[in-house]
DNA sequence: TGATCGTCTATGGTCAGCAATCGCTCTCTG
DNA sequence: CAGAGAGCGATTGCTGACCATAGACGATCA
């Protein structure tokens, strides 16, 4: 297990600073699913206390990506085709209430930035740069999430991302063929813009829910993968 | 400012024990919007350690309840039209999906309850009981999610809804004439019933973007109430 | 009048330490 | 030999005292 460097310079609090750290570090896949979390290791690692280190955990309960178990111990989440299966629909949900908002809101500036980003997309779809794709992929229906300036949706959106990249990492499930993923985003972008606001809350939710058959398809093929049992959870 | 009873009896686990009880009051309206929380009152009152009292602040700060001023204070939330009309679009948005999920897991059981719910809500309507018209009110709106058998969504769900009843207490903005409430509610739960995902989906949502619009006209109407402004934040 | 300096209060963070709990191992018993 | 129970070690939960620092406030001085 990778050690954890040093934190204590900026001006952010402390607490918040070392979610940060171990947040990566799972996000990385550096920290496996079930992987066992010490308290003391920790706070070593970080050379923060341990209350500092509590905090920051405490933090990462909340946003799904850790687990406490009370009076025992924290542990990195495991994901199940389950998890799987609320966060893609979770996800439909709010992005479709985005994407009617922000085709209510949208600006010139916004769709231009918008064009822009599928044009990124696109141009890394064609080179076949897939870590470029997926990070391309996120940026866009956040920068949708975004024009709906609605704070609280943001914030749950940010969160359900955070868990879906988790869910990617950990369980080997990456999105179906990345043509089709283009002419998806195409289309919602152009609703979007267009002002086609029921049109484009439809193409946000089907975008989702086409992602969760695949899921599915994908969870009966490759049980193991997606679970993330049949390993010891006491590992370190 | 009323004084918080100990704790230390539970087996639970004792931040969320103090963050039940401030929740508690903050939803009582004992401790008003933009009243100052002050560490070391609270861990007296509580009986508590000072690392406890955060812990359970920060539990609060996450739930929207309360604001973290960084290095300088805490605060229970003000709230705003802006707020309530993030809390009722999102609200909308996840009960329809609730409401689309409850209707394909709808089971006989389920649907007795339901019916028993919506009978109680028509009662406590004719005998203009009003605080048990909104709590029953909110089962049912639970109810219905609890039936979509989804844990993130039944969270989120719980976080919003813990901020509409504050937003309530607070800003003295109650449902609309009950008299239409009940029968928008009869014929939510028919539809879900009756497996009718679409509509009760849509049923859902028009209920509480009703709510929104209503609300926009009290917000122009009592701004002062709404706002919950132009008080001094360093009371005690 | 207004800007600056110091004081005071509350928060952010550390440390050492103790109690409670969990999981494991070893033993005892049927 | 299997299973229940006791004992033990490791880790979490919580405390109290402590210090540094950021903001708020008031007094002082130009």
């Amino acid at each position: 297990m990778a050690k954890l460097a040093s934190l204590k310079s900026e001006k952010r609090l402390l607490d918040r600073q070392a979610a940060d750290r171990i947040r990566s570090h799972i996000l990385e896949g550096i920290l496996p699913a079930g992987a066992r979390l010490l308290e003391t290791q920790l706070s070593e690692e970080l050379e923060v206390s341990r209350g500092t280190v509590r905090a920051a955990l405490a933090v990462l309960a909340r946003e799904g990506l850790v687990l406490q178990v009370a009076f025992t111990r924290w542990q990195v989440s495991e994901t199940s085709p389950r998890d799987a299966w609320e966060l893609y629909t979770l996800r439909a949900a709010l992005e479709g209430l985005a994407a009617h908002m922000a085709s209510e809101n949208v600006t010139p500036v916004d769709a231009k930035r918008l064009k822009a980003t599928v044009a990124e997309l696109t141009r890394a779809v064609h080179d076949k740069r897939l870590e470029d794709v997926t990070d391309i992929d996120f940026r866009l229906h956040q920068e949708i999430v975004e024009m709906a300036h609605h704070r609280r949706l943001a914030e749950q959106h940010g969160y359900i991302m955070q868990q879906v990249r988790f869910h990617m990492v950990h369980s080997g499930f990456y999105p179906k063929d990345y043509s089709a993923l283009v002419d998806e985003h195409a289309a919602l972008i152009d609703a979007v813009i267009g002002r086609k606001a029921d049109l484009a809350e439809a193409l946000a939710k089907s975008h989702n829910e086409a992602e969760v058959k695949l899921l599915a398809a994908h969870a009966v093929e490759n049980p193991r993968a997606v679970v993330g049992q049949g390993r010891d959870p006491r590992r370190d």
